[in-house]
DNA sequence: ATAAATATTTTGACATATCAAAATTAAAAT
DNA sequence: ATTTTAATTTTGATATGTCAAAATATTTAT
């Protein structure tokens, strides 16, 4: 009964492809299942096809998949892990953002429940994870937050950084070295579309242009 | 070549036997490496041979297994993983050490040489962990210790608990309650060969009487 | 509407780790 | 020295998770 890290990790991706697409009922296609899981598309077609044995996840063939609310809950589960380890490495092992993803991916597999819980008190139950990413609580309830990313928000206004989403190293390094984390105040100044841009305006008076294609992917609140 | 959590339990589990035997050379026969490890002995042979295969074990048929170089530097890094984590656990996340053992035995298979190291340096780099057992260093030497336990300890002598070779919880929540943890101050006030007896008087002045198996379990220093 | 391209599923195979039960070997007892 | 007993190994199956390549279905382009 108990999950395996790969059944984990299946409902891990479709939870994440759930949530990135537009219509939160759509149907996660099995090959992009396959590559964001890095097996080939008839290792997905099998596992999915015990995960629907399990009644983790509906499965229409030719068509995808989509977690039934058991699923869900488990993937809501992992993420909670996931994201309470990643805040711990952080806070109180004192390691940086960018290095700590593929430790949690590990350890998220392997804490017990009495574990998870004494991190989450003694983080004071967070909301969110490093990245702004929430943190779903014990019973798997995901706390939503309403974002603009640097695309939709106004121009000129007082801002803070409230979610990254995107976890690659190298683009957090970015982030950090410019003043962009979490938490951390930024006015857009100028966007311009031809030029695919967007200027920002750190709190330390820092400026810096960045692409559209990143800046879609840093989310802020006025 | 990443060995996987089955390999590194069954070189733990062979350590463990020759560390226990007093010959430490001898061979683990196959019965008892499939007991610790609750498989039947069948499974353990085929295990065995791959082990074989990949350099980690010495086999003899019908005979036994014995680590070999690499076998042992492996299961010393296991050891150490597990043994940073117990104490970790004890000392920063505040976990009483009768219960950390079953998440240090899932945690020393995930934690990244990074956040071990982390670790160590957090706890500032100790010798043993909660039950005195010695923590192999990076390069996997292992200090050695020579205790004596409270069969072979002389009697009204000032001691101090220093391990305890007993991983049970309910003995280590008993030893916790007479004040016999690793570190504390005891002596030894009368052994009874006829009753199979040993008692002690704890540094608060708390007499108790318990049988030798336990007291043999129980290692010293003058 | 049909052909070409793309995505998905199926099939057969393999690696790891396990068990049950039969066969074998070694050790102990008579 | 045999027999009995106990330990070990072998054999045949099973479960999980994977790939390569063939078969099938769907989508896109003409």
């Amino acid at each position: 009964m108990a999950t395996s890290s790969t059944v984990e990790n299946y409902l891990k991706a479709i939870y994440h492809a759930q949530a990135a697409a537009d219509d939160k009922q759509a149907l996660v296609p099995m090959g992009q299942l396959a590559s964001s899981l890095g097996v080939v598309p008839g290792t997905a077609t099998t596992m999915v096809k015990t995960l629907v044995r399990s009644g983790l996840v509906a499965y229409e063939p030719y068509s995808g998949v989509r977690l039934t609310d058991a699923g869900e809950h488990l993937a809501a589960m992992v993420l909670r892990r996931h994201r309470l380890v990643e805040l711990f490495l952080v806070q109180i092992m004192g390691m940086s953002w960018a290095e700590v993803h593929d430790d949690a991916e590990q350890l998220e597999h392997a804490v017990s429940d009495r574990l998870i819980d004494r991190i989450d008190e003694l983080l004071g139950r967070p909301a969110v994870d490093p990245h702004g990413d929430p943190i779903p609580d014990s019973e798997g309830v995901v706390a939503q937050h309403l974002h603009k990313n640097l695309l939709t928000c106004p121009i000129d206004t007082s801002l803070v950084v409230t979610r990254v989403m995107n976890q690659d190293a190298d683009f957090l390094r970015f982030l950090e070295q410019h003043e962009l984390k979490p938490g951390q105040a930024i006015k857009v100044i100028a966007r311009d579309t031809s030029a695919d841009s967007v200027s920002i305006l750190s709190s330390g008076n820092h400026q810096v242009t960045i692409g559209t294609r990143a800046a879609s992917k840093l989310l802020v609140e006025v």
